[in-house]
DNA sequence: ACCTAACCGAGACGGTACGTCGCGTCTTATA
DNA sequence: TATAAGACGCGACGTACCGTCTCGGTTAGGT
């Protein structure tokens, strides 16, 4: 009876999916994540609600979606390595503070993780295209300066990123505390303190 | 004309409060947070929606005073101190990792984290009331372990705590790892490594 | 699960009833019945729109209960005796002439006819409680006559009525032809004419 | 900028034209006229929504052609004139009670009519195409019998045929009684008996 | 021991948004 | 250029809940 099937994703109009993701990024910001209808994109993208239903299963994936097309730009080739692992850390972390401190990139952003609580499909995805990128970076450079011998080789690479990342993040989420530069460094210094190799 | 006045609490029905309580907790657990409905409350318990709206604003409130019932009968006095700080970080860490990965304990919170990340007002509440207190037993701990001397006094206990347990609990909110006893006892080595007083 | 239990229509709000009549007539004049729509009566009713699914099924059920309203009032005893069984016809058919000519009536009269058409549920009620009433008092009125002997015995007075009454009906269903008064003293005149008692 | 030009109606698709009847009659019967929409035909048809609309302005025209096309191949030359007017008009009018009692016909034909009811441009063309040629049969019977003198010359044949025909239809369209022959019977001799010459 | 104000269960109400269906227009690729 | 296919903007559907509002009926204290 009814259409399962799949639309034909090279007839999509290029131009709705645009606006669509402009109106959801806008009206996120605008009246909050809560508050944020299917129809109040579509009116506001000037397109069908169908439209939209068409493409994404919620306004979760819509927003995942229009979030991700604006951050996928920044996309980042690697941590900085100069050599001084803290001082690269300390850069790194002052910069994502500032980011996660810009008004048009909370409301998004902490709907999704909120979103993602409640939904673990969701979840993964949030996850896949926007935390865990981020992190495997520090895995990566934590990784780098254990073969310089800069971090001991005892130290599980994984577990010490996210004792440098969560506690920011859950701050920021969680409303817990300010993102301040002195935070970020004095979280550095306190982890990096136990990762060296031992005497 | 409207009636603004505050309710007569001394007149409240505690076997409706009750009801409410089982109800929101039993529902949120079946349905889910997003599918929880007031309507659906108190039809479960049995009761009439001004009953509801009289005493509560929201459905979050609602399920943060009934989830708080629950736990409350935990109340802790303190940590453990054993004098061996990572035995009994172990310890403590553990058990919480048990109680995280019960089914009945899972929804409600996951769902009062989430809509906390929308909802200032409401993160407020739930950070003082679930979140801190456990906090700061460990905080607590810490310090008193900095007074004997096992942790350095220049470390910044409060970051410290945040270290340990904020990559326990992004791992479960998020969903990016299990809770598992293995997890928690590199953490507290990984995390403990870093406090010791400098040579 | 879901609530098939019936409305309380002792609490029933007596403003919204009438002001749903009212809208759905105007309506129904103004852009015809295919284009009245649930959401226009209700909006124009200031109304919600689970008000009117509360107590109606269809938009063609509305429009019968608000159309009976007006013309219940209308009520007649019964058809004139004078005597004269020709004149008593004529004069009653001429007057409803009119009435099948008053743009008012029309609307919704033909969109209730017409949808009878369609839904055998609704064509019983559109037929019990609009045109069989009226098509009763030809009957009797016939059914006396029979009795003075300016009707045959013999007569089936109930086809004798559909002799009168649908050859009318018809011409104004289908815009077969006008309703005018000589149509109508022609029509009556004819009829009359075979149910003379035989000689 | 929009193509308004008409189409070239010697490309035409009978195939297609062919598919579109069958699909629209086949429709009507199983889910009724509101249910019928042009993409159901469409798709029923296997045809594109457009090749519907190229030719058609509605399903109510797509439904009279594709019922008119049926039917016409029924195509009567004039009534039967055996000299006896009333056993002419038994014969027919039972033929007729039969061709109505058909489910197959009931459901495209009611919709026909009802259709017409709100659209008087649909029910001039209804009524040119289909009732008024049968219509015109009874008129010329009528008259020929005028002309032998079985019927009254100051008899109005047109109004003497609405006589036999509406109550028949009537009666039919709105339920308000079976199509038997013993009521065709009883009809054709009631109004027989007025049109007979006054003596 | 009654009064009476408040809470209580119930649910009708005016609304907003949901997710779906079908409209009539359009674009694209095929024949 | 007609066609099958179907994406699009749009409007309405019928449903679910929202938060407010009566409506009786209990259920306490205060007199």
């Amino acid at each position: 009876m009814a259409n399962t099937s799949t639309p034909d994703s090279s007839r999509r109009s290029e131009r709705s999916r645009r606006a669509i993701f402009d109106a959801a990024l806008a009206l996120v910001g605008e009246v909050g994540y809560d508050k944020l209808t299917i129809e109040g994109i579509a009116s506001r993208a000037g397109v069908g609600k169908q439209t939209i239903y068409r493409w994404w299963p919620s306004k979760a994936a819509v927003l995942l979606d229009a979030f991700t097309a604006t951050v996928d730009d920044y996309d980042t080739k690697g941590l900085p390595d100069t050599g001084d692992l803290a001082a690269d850390l300390k850069f790194v972390l002052r910069a994502t503070a500032d980011e996660f401190n810009d008004p048009a990139f909370q409301a998004p952003y902490r709907a999704l993780a909120a979103a993602g609580a409640n939904d673990e499909e969701l979840s993964r995805t949030f996850v896949a295209r926007l935390s865990e990128p981020g992190t495997r970076l520090y895995v990566d450079r934590l990784r780098a300066a254990q073969e310089t011998g800069e971090v001991g080789a005892d130290i599980d690479v994984r577990i010490a990123a996210e004792m440098l990342l969560s506690p920011f993040s859950q701050r920021w989420l969680m409303r817990t505390g300010e993102l301040t530069y002195d935070f970020v460094d004095t979280l550095v210094d306190q982890v990096l303190r136990g990762l060296r190799p031992r005497g």
